[in-house]
DNA sequence: TTGTAAGCGTTATCAG
DNA sequence: CTGATAACGCTTACAA
């Protein structure tokens, strides 16, 4: 089954409208004027055909495209895929398109083959989601010729790439000071792989346990998912005076629970349990899961934003950065008062 | 701050390995033979040079390129983020560079604006994510001059676009099948949006309950979301006879076993609860979810494969189906003695 | 095996 | 206001 029937090009267009090509190309783009007799023909004659312009052939000549690229390590995880669909919207308001690259590995080799492929596009500018170590990596590994701004979970060094960011270190910050207002003596932290040593959720965790004259508990490592919660905090059962729990995600946190459940702690009676991102189903857990909210889609809006009006003004724009809330629920409490008393 | 450093062209490749043109397209097509001399010089050079083809230059000549397009109506939700992934991931590794659409409503209006800035770029093909209504539709809006295959929820007409699928209905039948096995006189539905009238997770139940002689119990219409079922299963709490609910997706079982703990009632104990999807969360959940498990990712991957087989031979693929299974967990049991000695 | 030259579909410059 | 025509960066006959 043949599936190449020609697509009408410019020159079908204004044959059918017996007008030059040129005029076609002004109708279309709008930008000289063109006398209503010659633009209606040519505007029928588009409407007949269905002609659509070839989005390569313009890029070529004009030497750029509006076409974005997103740079991710993944698309599943709630704060990815979130902020990704507020990139995807606004950029489809303004009329941009956008391509999407993930980068599984920060190795040099995957790396330079996610990144060849998706540049060898024309491109207008480029958006890297930067949550993790990859991302900083995929950043660094971009192209000075192409404007690049990046989504990010700190702000960053003064005068390198425009991001807009939610600021994990306030947001952890505000989380521990929280857990430690309510009594307990300090709090762990179970992490998720951190972007750069001193920022983030876990270093506003310490920080704040710093301020606050606390002991800083070994902070525990573990991955994003709600399995690694889990096992992690299994390993947490025995550990004396852990009465409250800061996890750097909901995922982590729903699955630490579960682990301490299973161990016979009640939460948040025996154990208070905080997450961070306010997924849909945190309000829906049983308990209900107190936790950092972000807003992810509006991180994507305001990082295209960043990147349309660098394009727009050829400079650069300034950062733009939003303070995450604390949603306090039912999976936080004081301290049970006979750990108390056994400090 | 200018940004505009040039990015070196063939040209200047050939310039600097000192030969032509095409001699510099031919090794990096590695299509016809070229002397080792000059094939070392030309690699060089573009070493040297950081030379990346245009693909804009390369798709004009062509005719073709090696973008696919993914028409999508959301890429937050869970089935839809992980199909997604799965498809990049499968195109990565065969060359391709993906675009993404969404496409938020069947607006003929909206639907076109969102299906022509796309399309007016070079593709190769297109893949449609058909879990709703707007998928359908936006399936129908795509030109048969392009190769379009999809990623869906239940098998199609014969001789349409080539599809794989995930057979909602046979998940939507064993799952019914199941609670009904475990003594519930009937099995409630609360379900997501429907594709088609006759088909898909609610058909399924439908069909599981007829043929086993159950009554129907009227359908409850939600959307997606945790909080959708939560307010909706909150209308449910008076309802006689309800034992077992079959949830169109996980986050509205959680959202409606939170309703129904909220109004009293124990799960499994008093209500059975069944999820479709198993996300990640669903074996954490307090009772653990049981649910219809879907590997959304592997559709993803064959969707692309069967784009990949159709461009690759020129012919339409065979369609690809995957049954999904049921992941038996605590959130179902067998129906209180009480209720049962009522009727 | 290598080079020359003709496009691919548009836009933009430059005359009319 | 409108129409030729020369690029844009690359591939691919066609010659050499």
């Amino acid at each position: 089954m043949p599936i190449e029937r020609d697509v009408p090009g410019i020159v079908d267009v204004a044959a059918k409208a017996d007008v030059s090509v040129s005029t076609v190309s002004r109708v279309l783009s709008g930008r000289t004027r063109v006398s209503d007799r010659l633009r209606s023909k040519v505007e029928a004659a588009v409407q007949e055909l269905g002609y659509r312009p070839n989005a390569a052939a313009q890029s070529l000549v004009r030497g750029r495209s509006s076409t974005i690229a997103v740079f991710a390590r993944n698309t599943i995880r709630y704060g990815y895929a979130a902020t990704l669909q507020g990139i995807e919207e606004a950029a489809r308001a303004a009329g941009y398109v956008i391509m999407i690259a993930v980068v599984e590995s920060g190795d040099p080799a995957e790396l330079a083959r996610a990144v060849d492929g998706t540049l060898s596009q024309t491109l207008a500018g480029a958006i890297v989601i930067e949550f993790d170590e990859v991302g900083v990596k995929t950043l660094a590994a971009m192209p000075t010729s192409l404007p690049v701004v990046a989504a990010a979970g700190a702000r960053r060094a003064r005068g390198t790439t425009p991001h807009a960011f939610l600021d994990d270190y306030a947001g952890g910050y505000e989380a521990t000071r929280y857990l430690l207002s309510l009594g307990h003596e300090t709090v762990h932290h179970l992490a998720i792989p951190a972007t750069r040593p001193r920022s983030g959720r876990a270093w506003g965790w310490r920080k704040a346990l710093e301020d606050a004259g606390a002991a800083v508990p070994a902070l525990v490592q573990a991955d994003y998912s709600p399995t690694s919660g889990y096992d992690t905090a299994r390993g947490l059962l025995g550990v004396p005076g852990l009465t409250a729990l800061l996890c750097g995600n909901d995922e982590l946190a729903i699955g630490a629970a579960r682990a301490f459940q299973e161990g016979g702690r009640r939460i948040p009676d025996d154990i208070s349990i905080v997450g961070f991102d306010d997924q849909p189903f945190a309000r829906m857990w049983n308990p209900s899961l107190t936790t950092v909210q972000q807003d992810f889609v509006d991180l994507g809006r305001r990082t295209f934003g960043l990147l349309e009006q660098w394009l727009a003004s050829g400079e650069r724009a300034q950062d733009s950065a939003v303070t995450p809330s604390l949603v306090i629920r039912e999976s936080s409490a004081s301290p049970p008062r006979t750990v108390s008393a056994n400090h």
